[in-house]
RNA sequence: GUCCCGUUGGUCAAGUGGUUAAGACAUCGCCCUUUCACGGCGGUAUCACGAGUUCGAAUCUCGUACGGGACACCA
């Protein structure tokens, strides 16, 4: 049933580039709000000044472009709930925080970084949980006061607490986790909303952000169960409407067992990389999707807008999922099998220049008319498209001067290899156009010929020509290695074996 | 340590009281084939454990174990 009010939103802080992680989250919400015709947004939560890195947003903003989603309100696209930045929010968020001083619901706390570090050392040793200890407790009126003015004198500027209401349960209906409910002494004691900075924190701008912007869903990953309760105590204070919320399972690293972390580095991490060494958005994205969610048939391969159609928050898995990479690769390979060379040939010639087998000043027009032919050789057998460098580089742009032992097994028998390598030679050089549909004919008739067939025939033309026991189809592999090259080679290895 | 969430093959997973417990990746075998791949066919392999509820439990309840997450003036 389409919701027309659905307004979901994808927050991320621009403190790196699109991390797996985050394109899932982002993903989801997009999806979420597509199938029912709802409002994605796109909001830069960038309260840490410290954390934020140059180009972090555009970095990202970029690649959730290539992995296909657009929004329909964010920091390039000014809507009515703007600005987008929390940054450019303040103004937004100071006279709330007042209100809440005003109210006594939030109160100014001198207590330093050190402090807390050292009562948080204390409490671990004494096996207890962290977490901030009032720091007026059972003082009088005027001994707070007191202390309060001993801090301001010796400069302190205080961070804002949120008193934290005593005894309450909060409780949800989560969208994938069902039931879920948390004491308000879960949550590590008052809490601080504005820091030292004047910057508000997470927990307090986001509950702003997605009142102010009406955010009605909220699917976020499962790490942020324990922030729920925090939040819920701030819609709470101004009795705004809490949103719904679902959170997703995070993705696991195969390797350590863990959550996917930017710091770890056993696994790609970002979608740039991906994108580097040749994955297709399309295929990413699939892949990305069915961790953590599920289709209803059998069918894997789905494009973006296919997903939309077919999305079903019920169908979200409650439970971690590691990432494969052996999966993704399969998956990208069944993508550049779906789509035409012409759609992967940029990505292809991107990766020869990268890795150096050919330059951008030899693309001459029938130079870029060979690669895409030798592409279709390839295309089907690749898991990414850099992958083109290690397949194609001994057989057509460095070919190795010796054979390996492999190679010199197989053209043991000289008699046999000399026929049919002399044979063959002699009906190249009849043929008028050097093409496979031509070769092949000319493969055949030395058989014919010669009495020798199948793998006796095949091998000894292929490693002679090309150097190499494997490879594509021998007669394209032939056309692209070109007359002259194929004859050379060959007259080279007729004379080697006499 | 405390709280929250979870647990179906090596991995992703379907499944909502009665199924021969789907499918995919990986793996192994066979076929196709001049080779490598691709493709096709098939095999191995899963309900964490223990109690209950029930005629019947992968499915419901409780406990245990294990895994993950959170416990910041980070988001």
């Amino acid at each position: 049933m389409a919701n027309k009010k659905l307004r979901v939103r994808y927050a991320p802080s621009p403190t790196g580039h699109l991390h797996i992680g985050n394109a899932r989250t982002a993903l989801f919400n997009y999806m979420y709000a597509r199938h029912n015709k709802g409002t994605f947004i796109i909001r830069i939560e960038d309260t840490d000044q410290k954390r934020n890195i140059a180009d972090g947003e555009r970095s990202q903003l970029e690649n959730l472009k290539w992995l296909g989603m657009d929004w329909d309100e964010g920091p390039d696209k000014p809507g009515k709930y703007g600005p987008y930045r929390q940054s450019e929010r303040l103004d937004i968020y100071k006279p709330l925080i007042q209100d809440l001083l005003d109210r006594g619901l939030a109160y100014e706390s001198y207590k330093t970084e050190e402090e807390l570090a050292q009562d948080r050392e204390r409490q671990l040793e004494n096996g207890e949980t962290p977490r901030y200890e009032y720091e007026f407790a059972g003082l009088t009126d005027e001994q707070r006061e007191a202390k309060i003015a001993a801090a301001k004198a010796a400069g302190l500027t205080p961070v804002i607490r949120f008193k934290v209401p005593v005894g309450k349960v909060y409780a949800w209906d989560d969208i994938v986790k069902g039931n879920i409910e948390i004491g308000a002494e879960q949550v590590g004691g008052d809490w601080v909303i504005q820091k030292r900075d004047g910057m508000p924190t997470y927990n307090f701008a986001v509950v702003v952000d997605d009142h102010m912007m009406e955010i009605s869903h909220v699917l976020r990953g499962d790490d942020h169960i324990s922030n729920t309760p925090k939040q819920m105590m701030i819609y709470d204070a101004f009795g705004w409407d809490v949103p719904r919320f679902g959170h997703m399972t995070l993705i696991i690293n195969t390797e350590t067992g863990k959550k996917l972390s930017k710091r770890d580095e056993s696994i790609l991490q970002f979608i740039e990389q991906y994108h580097e060494l040749g994955y297709l958005p399309e295929a990413l994205l699939n892949f990305i999707v069915l961790l953590g969610w599920s289709p209803v048939g059998e069918e894997e391969i789905f494009s973006l807008s296919e997903f939309v159609k077919m999305f079903d928050e019920h169908r979200l898995s409650k439970s971690p999922a590691k990432f494969d990479a052996k999966k993704l690769e399969w998956v990208n390979n069944q993508w550049l099998k779906k789509v035409s060379t012409s759609e992967i040939f940029p990505s292809i010639l991107h990766q020869l220049v990268n890795g150096g087998l050919v330059t951008k000043n030899e693309l001459t027009p029938e130079k870029l008319t060979w690669l895409y032919k030798m592409t279709e050789l390839y295309k089907d057998q690749m898991s990414y498209t850099n992958q083109i460098n290690e397949f194609s580089k001994d057989v057509f742009f460095d070919m190795p001067v010796s054979l390996d032992e492999d190679s010199k097994a197989e053209m043991a028998d000289k008699e046999g290899v000399l026929t049919v390598l002399e044979a063959f030679k002699a009906e190249v050089l009849k043929l008028e156009f050097f093409v496979a549909a031509t070769i092949f004919p000319a493969i055949k008739a030395v058989q014919k010929e010669t009495g020798i067939k199948g793998r006796k025939l095949f091998m000894p033309i292929r490693i002679a020509a090309s150097h190499e026991m494997h490879g594509p189809a021998l007669p394209e592999v032939l056309e692209l290695l070109g007359k002259d090259k194929v004859l050379t080679n060959i007259e080279a290895m007729i004379t080697e074996l006499k």
